[in-house]
DNA sequence: CTCAACAGGTACGTTTCCGTACTGAAATTT
DNA sequence: AAATTTCAGTACGGAAACGTACCTGTTGAG
């Protein structure tokens, strides 16, 4: 539970922008968590129990079809929510969600998350712009899986990571970089030793660090770079 | 403009959920409209002046990136209704759309819609259901460009399409379908060569026919099938 | 009727990425 | 400390799709 004068320690973006009267809704019902990689968040098919405000770290939303094909679609970190289908009226989890890099959060029930969005409009308004920025982030992945080489891809997954998190450190092992970007894991080592080459990362067993990210970038082209600035139109612009 | 006794004679499965007494909020806004191949929906960047109930044809919405790498990430026909984004609370346009298949619809001024859906809780619950929907087929275009050969997504877009039409010829070039999956003009060709050598599907030019429709679903697989299945379970489901 | 534009058939070398698999090094468990 | 598991490096043949290009038949415009 979170008083609102406690909000100023908080880093999430849609917890930050809830408005004074608006907070009653929601900031008593949050209950701080800490999120361990490889946590599951929301399982295809079942409902949504609760929406977690990421503080640290990054959720993978990935698509699962039935034969069990499956690619991350998007990820959710400080800026957002996870439980998008809530904001649209539906409790049914639609994707695999789970930790991809641990941290933190505050997690507030599926009923009451609802509640609120019914009573304020500003809630509503608010988390729907969050949905909407998230739909444009998978349209992106879309185009990203459709049209980029894996290079490009693994350069945009790396700065979307980057975004969310503290450090420069991405704690992850090629083999999940593989299953996220839906390619061979040995597609990604490969790729990663490029970067090496070329400056732009270094690497330990089960990290990867992000030396030089102007360059990452320039790798990702204009993969990279949309949805955040649409997402930042959506809350903070007119 | 279409009285509440003219509703029998509508295809458009949004218009038939909507109750009689929010009708009156809809109904006397609407405005009948032919729409041809190629007419333009929406423009990224440029406000969204009017949603589209379509009733016959298939529109295209096409994610676009500053180098205007392009992918179609979903269609719109009968089922739903354009521009998403409104439903949201954002008059943006992000993606390009377009008919890609030419027939008619009904559409209503942007702020009649967003008026409406403020008043009525009835119609945002159900657009939002729509969007729900759009997002999970975005998500599965995600997955199948990444994970599914040509040949399956090609079989894949051409089940939405026949879905969303009334005959079973689908008034299409190469050229398009290669534009809206994202490869070669010429990778299409073949592909649509090998369908008819299994009898899937006959060809003229400029056009394409289904024959088989079961045995294109098993060329798509599981990568067909699930934002359908969703759609349906969020409309007509309990 | 002629001509230009368009649709589609085909080909070829090349790039990208896959499937698979073996290896050694690092970390974790016993 | 030894055994086991996990992670990363590397290799190789092959499939899929690309970029490009050329050619032919159809269609629509003048």
């Amino acid at each position: 539970m979170l008083e609102a004068h406690a909000r100023a320690g908080i880093r999430n973006r849609l917890l930050h922008k809830i408005s004074l009267e608006d907070w009653d809704y929601i900031g008593p019902h949050l209950e701080a968590v800490t999120l361990k990689e490889r946590q599951v968040i929301e399982v295809p098919g079942k409902p949504i129990t609760h929406a977690y405000f990421l503080e640290i770290g990054v959720a993978s939303v990935v698509a699962v079809d039935a034969e069990d094909h499956r690619i991350e679609v998007g990820v959710i970190g400080y800026e957002g929510v996870t439980g998008v289908p809530l904001i649209l009226g539906d409790t049914r989890a639609q994707h695999s969600t789970y930790m991809q890099i641990g941290g933190s959060g505050h997690r507030i029930p599926q009923e009451v998350l609802c509640g609120a969005i019914a009573k304020s409009d500003g809630l509503r308004s608010l988390f729907q712009k969050s949905a909407q920025g998230f739909m444009i982030q998978i349209s992106h992945t879309a185009l990203a899986n459709g049209r980029a080489k894996l290079e490009q891809r693994l350069a945009r997954w790396l700065l979307m990571a980057h975004d969310r998190t503290t450090s420069d450190a991405v704690p992850l092992t090629h083999e999940f970089l593989a299953v996220m970007l839906g390619v061979r894991r040995a597609g990604v080592t490969v790729a990663i030793h490029g970067f090496e080459r070329k400056g732009l990362v270094t690497t330990r067993r089960g990290q990867l660090t992000i030396v030089n990210r102007t360059g990452i970038e320039q790798v990702a082209g204009s993969f990279y770079g949309t949805p955040e600035a649409e997402l930042k139109r959506l809350l903070e612009g007119k």
